[in-house]
DNA sequence: TACCAGGTCCTCG
DNA sequence: CGAGGACATGGT
């Protein structure tokens, strides 16, 4: 089997993900939905949340998001003056509070002096040049910068993260050692667009989840037929 | 109770 | 380089 198929029977089993998920104009917590573009505070919130959701579940992360959402926090700017400890309580749900409130405020920081707080004049940078200046962040590595440059830039990048390993040693029974090596094997096997992008990557969290996790329920996977480590 | 979750950084061979 | 530990909460 290869990338391509793959992403074409996940799709067919679970359907459209509506990733990153965002919180709407006048809502408080985010959603999952299709949507046609992003608001200024839409993409800095993804950025957030690339953040927090390291190594943290998404259901922590979204307490965290709440708490900033009400407290008027999700701006450049209001991150920006906050102080790091009030930050810390606020984001205290999504696991190592005290590291994240300080890559937070980073990231707001180097926006506001680098960018006079413009996000979307940061997002707007060539990829290239935005994904290296992105890893040079204090706490941002090549999971959260690509993260970013998907889903708040909407660059063509493939999002790898522990599942895509996981679930792509044991489909394809091959040993991946690198981020960059996993990265390339997936971006030369599908078509090279934001939107497949982004939805492979939604899809492999959801099967990873689900049916690949550690300790896999391969007997319930949808995929079981075609994966190598369900027929050994 | 122990293990796991949409990583990153640091230190040590 | 690569392995191993620290960082921390909340759910099962």
């Amino acid at each position: 089997m290869k990338p391509l198929k793959l992403f074409n029977l996940l799709l067919n089993a679970f359907g459209e993900q509506g990733w990153w998920p965002v919180t709407e104009p006048n809502a408080v917590k985010p959603s999952y939905k299709k949507r046609a573009g992003l608001t200024k505070r839409q993409k800095f919130e993804v950025c957030i949340g690339a953040i927090l959701a390291q190594n943290t579940s998404w259901k922590n992360v979204e307490k965290a998001i709440e708490n900033l959402s009400r407290n008027g926090l999700l701006s450049v700017k209001a991150i920006n003056s906050c102080s790091q400890k009030k930050l810390a309580l606020l984001i205290r749900s999504s696991g190592y509070f005290n590291q994240k409130s300080v890559r937070l405020k980073r990231f707001a920081a180097h926006i506001v002096s680098c960018y006079n707080g413009s996000i979307e004049k940061m997002l707007s940078k060539p990829v290239e040049k935005l994904r290296e200046e992105l890893l040079s962040l204090h706490g941002i590595g090549p999971e959260t910068a690509d993260s970013i440059l998907l889903y708040a830039a909407f660059k063509p990048v493939f999002v790898v993260d522990a599942y895509t390993k996981r679930i792509a040693e044991r489909v394809f029974a091959k040993k991946f050692h690198s981020y960059a090596e996993l990265q390339a094997f997936f971006e030369s096997g599908i078509p090279k667009s934001v939107a497949c992008y982004n939805e492979f990557h939604a899809l492999l969290v959801e099967l990873g989840k689900n049916y690949c996790s550690k300790n896999p329920k391969c007997s319930e996977c949808p995929i079981n037929k075609n994966c190598y480590y369900y027929k050994q």
